[in-house]
DNA sequence: GTCTATACGAAGATAGAC
DNA sequence: GTCTATCTTCGTATAGAC
């Protein structure tokens, strides 16, 4: 259900993916929706949030790479596979509310400061660890992040891989930068 | 009335701007919304994706830069104005419609491709200008319209410039290289 | 736990008077 | 052109039976 809830915010954003569509797409029983999730939508799009942070986490985590192009190859690769397997369709669940959301959610908000900082953090580190300057490591790693979420946007709106790939390959130019 | 709509749909997503927002903000009489815009919500959007559009152009063009460094200096500035002016809440309304749109919704994501690919045009005839290679030019456009996209997320994320500060220097950083 | 039914509110859109 | 009033749809959430 969790699962459900990511994939129709992934494409559609967080206010164009009700109850009734998530019910539908994941089979769940329409009855227990406040049994699991006591807190309406809003747990829920934290539960999506937490779920897609982890996922990104254990994917970046298992990347081997042992130069600064390697990790970041294995990030864009990460969201590669989230373009290609939706046809373009897809973006990311976090920002998919950080945009569709009040300023005054503070909660979601919160949620959503924490996957993104946590992305960063993990980034970063990985960085370093392969000798690239530990002054910068934080930097490029945000310019990373935000390189990707912005390409996810342009690939929705082109409905292609192709603006990802672009920037991707802008992205690994810069790392070979010293 | 647009630009209430611009405004909104900037901090809250499109799905988050309702008329009775719009009409609030914008103190427009209520009744001639459908007089005005009489194909609805769809077509105030597109305005409101229109008008964003020309501002862009419009500012950037103004752009008196001679490097390829300077070019993208004003583009950054274009959009530093937009999250300082709102303390960290504003984004993009193109993004915004991008982001919390169906993917069915054929005419507004034409509307969203037309406005990035004539930002992209921009940058990428701006930046030949300065004598930067013509072949690398589209390139940077869209890494830097990806760039600061993204940054615009990460900064409604933490309601801080720093992240679209961040990033600027590394894409400034990327032009310089050769 | 899961169901059906329903309350409640919000939002888009329409009708007809002025 | 702009108003008020209203219709319809839809989405969240709740109540109470099984």
């Amino acid at each position: 259900m969790v699962r459900s809830a990511a994939s129709l915010i992934r494409r559609r954003g967080l206010s164009g993916a009700s109850f009734a569509d998530i019910v539908a797409d994941s089979g769940a029983p329409r009855g227990s929706i406040y049994h699991h999730f006591p807190q309406g939508k809003d747990q829920l799009a934290k539960e999506a949030i937490r779920a897609t942070s982890e996922w990104v986490l254990a994917k970046q985590g298992a990347c081997a790479a042992k130069t600064p192009v390697g990790v970041l190859e294995c990030f864009i690769d990460l969201w590669r596979q989230v373009v290609v397997a939706s046809n373009g369709a897809a973006g990311c669940v976090v920002a998919g509310v950080a945009v569709d959301t009040m300023p005054d959610a503070t909660e979601l908000m919160a949620a959503v400061r924490a996957a993104f900082d946590s992305w960063v953090d993990s980034l970063a580190s990985q960085l370093r660890a392969t000798g690239f300057p530990a002054a910068r490591s934080r930097t490029l790693a945000v310019a990373a992040l935000a390189a990707m979420e912005g390409a996810l946007i342009l690939c929705r709106a082109e409905r292609s891989v192709e603006p990802l790939e672009t920037v991707a390959g802008q992205l690994k130019r810069l790392a070979a930068t010293r």
